[in-house]
RNA sequence: GCUCCCGUAGUGUAGUCCGGCCAAUCAUUUCGGCCUCUCGAGCCGAGGACUCGGGUUCAAAUCCCGGCGGGAGCACCA
């Protein structure tokens, strides 16, 4: 039968095939099952959320308010490594990036706060011969792993290593000396399966619990536990630690619980950067960065510093879905979404960057220039600049259109020659239109990359509030953050 | 080396599960044009992709096998 006899008998048989099909929803986030679903996000406390954080935040947040449910906010706050240390201050500066976010969490948690619940569960393990205290070192350990071979502690009597476990938590083993590992099987194909370290020791100071405690678990077993205790249905996380979903199954068949599902997302960076918060620790300790909120951290703070909206970057983020392959995007997207926000928002003003003084030559019977503040709303009303024989421009400009006639924006056309500029005539031609200020204020521009423009701005700016977002015409979009000083942000062009 | 994941235009993304409505969606980018006293915004138009090779099938982006490419894990970090 050919296609087109098929189409036709298919016609008759099932009409409803042809029927028009309705179009999906706009949305790029897979339906989940259930309409009260319980759901976390899991930061580690060593610095505030930057752009990577988000992803996991905002997705999490809005899986909950669509399906309805709750959604948990747990403090992923174990003791960490010597490169990944927590830290006081983060704890805060987490939720505070997060109300920003507009991300709604309904309890808080914190795995500091839940050693006793670990240490009771891993110690089940113990007794029931699921688990056992090694005491060979890291290296021996991983020598093992790859080989695939069992050490001699692997195999010591239940008594025994509920012994040994007493003697963790009593301190007598000092960092490094001693681990709790689970069996699975020194043969598993996946070797970073292999007898995994649920438990170890660590004797640095914790920022809430001091040196109470000196055993502490780790991700797959923390987790294993509280996913389970905590009531979580959906377990939202990149797929880096896909490994650890095959660990929490592991740990909750021995258990007897029941399984959660498990959702994934691929890896994102940022071009403009590589995202580690602990890099960004040391660097603020070397006073290499000005503060949590610096530019080059991508902090949520610096985005909100700079004037990024909390849903251009919601938006951003949901453009990329649940999707599991590797992206790699530039921030140029970002700005896109904010910029479709600020736009409308921001008023004009002329900012000079590198000013050049030039003297006016010729007629001029304008002494104040009117410009919109919003060339798309006129009701904002217009800025008045007090025209005088000297203007400033900036130098990029001047030395690109020597000998050249430009315009200057709502003002007049000059011809650019040293040091100065013939008035040619006042029409609005067709030519080269560039801001200028006749006298201005010193103002300073933050960029994203730390480094700092200067120039001057029009006097009228001093009628913005601190933390308006204006567009400095031909520049880009800025926010003003010190207006003691006339400091502003760079967001973007 | 072992284990797992991914591969659609410059960048993201929809479609892949359940093969035909896909000569492939949308956004952004790029290039034209219009508009605008900004290199902003807006409007109109154009360009641009199924990683490769086999197989299954009347039919493959979609299913199967293999290659190639990218990523992650193999930490007493998360």
């Amino acid at each position: 039968m050919s296609y087109e006899d098929q189409v036709a008998e298919l016609k008759k048989v099932l009409p409803e095939y042809f029927e028009e099909q309705e179009v999906e929803d706009t949305s790029r986030l897979p339906e989940l099952e259930g309409d009260n679903i319980v759901m976390r996000m899991a930061p580690y406390p060593s610095g505030p959320l930057h752009i990577g954080n988000a992803r996991m935040a905002v997705l999490n947040d809005e899986y909950v308010k669509r399906n309805g449910g709750k959604l948990i906010l747990v403090y992923d706050d174990t003791i960490g490594s010597a490169q990944k240390k927590p830290l006081l201050d983060a704890y805060d500066l987490i939720k505070d990036g997060l109300e920003w976010l507009g991300v709604e969490w309904h309890e808080v948690h914190y795995k500091s706060e839940r050693m006793e619940i670990y240490y009771e569960h891993g110690e089940k393990l113990l007794a029931e011969g699921e688990a056992y205290v090694c005491e060979c070192s890291a290296e021996k350990l991983r020598a093992h792993r790859e080989k695939g071979e069992e050490c001699e502690h692997r195999n010591r009597a239940t008594e025994d290593n509920l012994k040994h476990w007493k003697a963790m938590l009593r301190g007598a083993f000092d960092e490094g000396e001693a681990v709790v590992r689970i069996k699975t099987d020194m043969q598993y194909p996946n070797p970073a399966f292999r007898d995994r370290v649920l438990f170890r020791i660590s004797k640095a100071p914790h920022p809430l619990v001091g040196d109470k405690y000196h055993v502490w678990p780790l991700l797959e077993f923390s987790w294993a536990v509280d996913d389970h205790l905590l009531g979580m249905t959906h377990i939202l996380r990149g797929k880096d630690l896909m490994i650890e979903d095959e660990m929490e199954k592991y740990i909750w068949d021995i258990f007897g619980w029941k399984h959660r599902e498990f959702l994934h997302y691929g890896m994102l960076r940022l071009k403009e950067f590589k995202l580690s918060k602990s890099d960004f620790q040391r660097k603020l300790k070397k006073k290499e960065l000005q503060g949590w909120d610096d530019p080059r951290t991508w902090s949520l703070q610096s985005l909100r510093k700079r004037g990024i909206q909390p849903e251009a970057l919601r938006e951003f983020i949901l453009d990329f879905g649940m999707s599991l392959t590797d992206i790699e995007v530039p921030a140029s997207k970002l700005y896109a979404k904010n910029r479709e926000i600020i736009d409308e928002r921001a008023n004009r003003y002329y900012f000079v960057k590198d000013p050049v003084k030039l003297t006016l030559k010729g007629e001029l019977d304008i002494d104040i220039a009117e410009i919109p503040r919003h060339p798309d709303d006129h009701k904002r009303g217009n800025r008045e600049l007090k025209v005088d024989k000297t203007i400033y421009i900036p130098k990029q400009e001047y030395e690109e259109n020597l000998g050249k006639e430009i315009r200057l924006k709502n003002l007049c056309n000059i011809m650019l020659s040293e040091k100065s500029a013939e008035i040619t005539s006042i029409d609005n031609k067709d030519i080269l239109k560039i801001q200028w200020v006749p006298n201005g204020l010193e103002c300073t521009v933050n960029m994203p990359d730390g480094s700092h423009e200067h120039g001057l701005v029009e006097t009228t700016f001093n009628e913005v509030k601190e933390e308006d977002i204006v567009q400095f015409e031909r520049y880009g979009f800025v926010r003003l953050i010190d207006k003691e000083r006339n400091i502003v942000a760079f967001a973007h062009r």
